[in-house]
DNA sequence: GTCTATAAACTGATAGAC
DNA sequence: GTCTATCAGTTTATAGAC
C-alpha cells in the first residue's frame, strides 16, 4: 500500500467517523481499523490526533473557500456594484452543494463537521480555521453586507449568525429531521429542496425591517 | 454535609462544566473535585455518568417546559382562537429568559446545554428528552402552526427547525459572538437586546412567502 | 452517606524491529 | 513506510471499610 493510499484512507475514515460521533468520541484505533491501516500510521503521517483533525478540515475547506472566492469574484464583475442578495446566497449554497458533490463528497457530512467545529470546544481547530479561512469568510460577509446597505452593522452581523445557525444546524441534522417529516407527513425532502426552502427564509430574515431602537 | 447538599453540588458543577466543555470532555473526577465531593458520590447518588447527564437536563427542562405550558394555556384562553405569532415567540423567549434568571440560572448556559443535546450524539440523552418533553415541544409547535395557517406543514416544520437552529446556535455562542462584535464595532449587546433582534428575524423567516413548488 | 483502594478498560503516543 | 509491543496516563465504575 503506497503512502498516498494510507494518508487518503485515514482521512476518509476520520472524516466519516468524526462527523458521526465527534472528535473525542472517535479514537485513533477506531479510525485506523476502519481505514485498514496500522495504528502507528496516524502519528507517522500526521503527527498527532489534533493535526489529523485539522487535515480533515483542510481537505474540504480549501476547495470550498477557493470555489466560493471565485464565485464571488465572478458575481462582482458580472453585476458591477449591485450585488443581489439572492445571488449571493445561491452562490454559497451552490458552491457548498455542487462543489462538494462533484468531488463525490457528502454535503451533509460537510455541514456536520462545520457544526462540530463550532460546538465542540476544540480551541486548536477554531484557531486553525480562523487563521486559514478567516479572509474568505470576511470577504463573503462583506459582500453580503453591501447587498444590505439599509441594515446597521451590528444588526447585520447578528442576523448573519442567525442565518449561519439556521443553515448549519438544520443541514447537519438533515437526516434526522427528514426522517421525522417523512414519518409524520410521508413527504420526502431532498437536500436541494431544503436549500430551496432555506434560501428564501434566510433572505426574509436578513431583509426584515429593523425595529426602532428601544434603548 | 447532607445528602441534598451533595446532590445539589454535583448537579451545579456538572451543569457548568458540561456547558463549557461537553460531556465526553468532562470527567467525573473534574466534576467531583469542582463540587468538593468524593468521586464515588456520583455513582452512589446518580448511578452512572449517563444518568447524571440526564439529571442535569431534567433539573432545568422540567421547570422550563412547565412554565412554557402554563404560558401557552394563558395565551390560548386570553386570545381565543387567534394566537399571534409575536406573542408566541415572546412567550418562548420570556419563559426561557425570565423563568431561568429568576431561578438564578444563566440562560446562555441553558442554550449551550440544549445545543450540546442536539450536536453531541448522546443517543440516551436524545431519547430521554424526547420521551420526557416531547409533548411540550409538540404543543408549542402546534400553537405556532395554527398561527401560520397559510404555510404548508412541511415548509412550516423546516422553518421551525431553521428558527430553532438560529436560536440555539446564536445564543449558545452568545459570549463568543458578542466579543467579536464588541471588538469590531465597540457595541455591547445584552442577551435581551439579542432576543429583541432574534424575535423579528424569526417572525420574518416563518412568515416569508412560500415560493411556488418547483417539483 | 462517605471514604480509600482498586479493578478493568481505554486513550494517544512512541521506541525499535523489519 | 509499516509493523509489534508497550508506555504512561486517563477513564468509569465498584467493593468494602468506616
Amino acid at each position: 500500500m503506497s503512502q498516498l493510499d494510507t494518508v487518503q484512507r485515514i482521512l476518509d475514515a476520520a472524516e466519516v467517523l468524526f462527523a458521526e460521533r465527534g472528535f473525542t468520541e472517535t479514537s485513533l484505533r477506531t479510525i485506523t481499523s476502519t481505514a485498514g491501516v496500522n495504528l502507528a500510521a496516524v502519528n507517522y503521517h500526521f503527527g498527532s490526533k489534533k493535526e489529523l483533525i485539522q487535515a480533515v478540515f483542510e481537505r474540504f475547506l480549501t476547495p470550498f473557500t477557493t470555489s466560493l472566492d471565485a464565485e464571488l469574484a465572478r458575481l462582482a464583475t458580472e453585476e458591477e456594484g449591485s450585488l443581489q442578495l439572492d445571488d449571493l446566497l445561491q452562490s454559497l449554497y451552490r458552491v457548498a452543494l455542487a462543489g462538494l458533490a462533484s468531488q463525490g463528497r457528502d454535503p451533509r457530512r460537510f455541514m456536520r463537521l462545520l457544526g462540530l467545529a463550532y460546538t465542540q470546544s476544540q480551541g486548536h481547530l477554531r484557531r486553525f480555521i480562523v487563521s486559514r479561512y478567516g479572509d474568505s469568510y470576511r470577504r463573503f460577509a462583506g459582500s453580503l453586507a453591501t447587498a444590505l446597505p439599509h441594515v446597521d452593522p451590528v444588526t447585520f452581523y447578528w442576523r448573519l449568525y442567525f442565518m449561519l445557525g439556521a443553515t448549519v444546524f438544520s443541514l447537519s441534522s438533515f437526516d434526522a429531521i427528514e426522517a421525522i417529516l417523512r414519518e409524520d407527513f410521508g413527504a420526502e425532502s431532498s437536500l436541494e429542496e431544503t436549500l430551496a426552502r432555506l434560501a428564501p427564509a434566510a433572505v426574509a430574515m436578513l431583509t426584515a425591517p429593523v425595529p426602532a431602537e428601544g434603548g
